[in-house]
DNA sequence: GCATAATAGTTACATATGAAACTAATTCAG
DNA sequence: CTGAATTAGTTTCATATGTAACTATTATGC
């Protein structure tokens, strides 16, 4: 079977796609929150990780959002600025620090939030139920998968 | 019906697993082709729309991958530096370029591709084949509404 | 024709990001 | 115990990216 040319067609091409779509969805959300809040991408995925599971180190935050500890010690230096986290440095191990958001923060978290949630309503109401449903199922699994060839190649 | 707290959980947020779906998939074909060929990802996308479309001024380069021009710029300058890429200057349309591989690009991207092609099929192994295809429809129905919400909110 | 607007592309500046070096605190080996 | 290794987090530096200003060329209105 003589395959000599094989050809890379870009806009069918799977993690081509996935990066356009994403990306576009990243900015069309960031564009409800970012003008009224002042907020980054990263900034508010800090805030929307301690929004929702309460004290976390930076690490712990690092973890939940996929975020490297220099993103976070950045993001976090900025929140702290504006009043909106608060850090708390464990007594037992004082090279770790717990965050939480402060009242300011959570205020600002309750308006952002429901924001983002009629986004991505709005956003799915390209699928039916049903169609949502598969993909959010297909999508963890290429996730998955992808994790797996990455750490085993 | 009191809906009063509506909960942000990150970890089925579509937004945020869409982010961190494509910025997986990016980094782990990044791998295969950054340390042989010292491309970097908008480097590499450059060539592949060359690669694929022919010649390209720089601003059909950017349609093609949605990309804007100072991207696009600064990767073809990186490239024809290199000796990749070639630019002839339109005779009658002086603001106009149009770029192309050189023999040296082609060969590179001939290299490429089939790293790109294999990881995509290795990846898209996690699915069925209808699964696959059924993935593929929901995720440009994705886009075609998110790029329809972002012109008309 | 000629001033004005529009277009292709580049440059400059300000900000964002990643990798690696660094600081401080804790754990572990002997 | 005590010095080496680990861990949490920050700072530094080099690179990447986006916005806006700029250059050069072509199109348009009058």
């Amino acid at each position: 079977m003589p395959n000599a040319l094989q050809a890379l067609e870009l806009e069918k091409f799977l993690p081509y796609r996935l990066s356009v779509l994403a990306q576009l969805v990243s900015e069309s959300l960031h564009d409800l929150y970012a003008q009224p809040y002042g907020l980054s991408v990263t900034q508010w995925r800090v805030m929307a990780a301690l929004g929702r599971f309460a004290p976390l180190t930076a690490s712990d935050v690092g973890q939940r959002i996929v975020m490297d500890k220099v993103a976070v010690s950045r993001a976090v230096a900025v929140l702290m600025k504006r009043g909106l986290v608060e850090r708390a440095t464990d007594r037992s191990d004082r090279r770790r620090a717990s965050l939480k958001l402060s009242a300011r923060g959570r205020a600002m978290h309750a308006r952002i939030v429901p924001l983002a949630l009629d986004y991505e309503v709005s956003l799915y109401k390209a699928l039916s139920l049903d169609e949502r449903r598969s993909f959010d199922a297909l999508s963890d699994r290429l996730f998955a998968h992808a994790q797996a060839l990455r750490e085993a190649p």
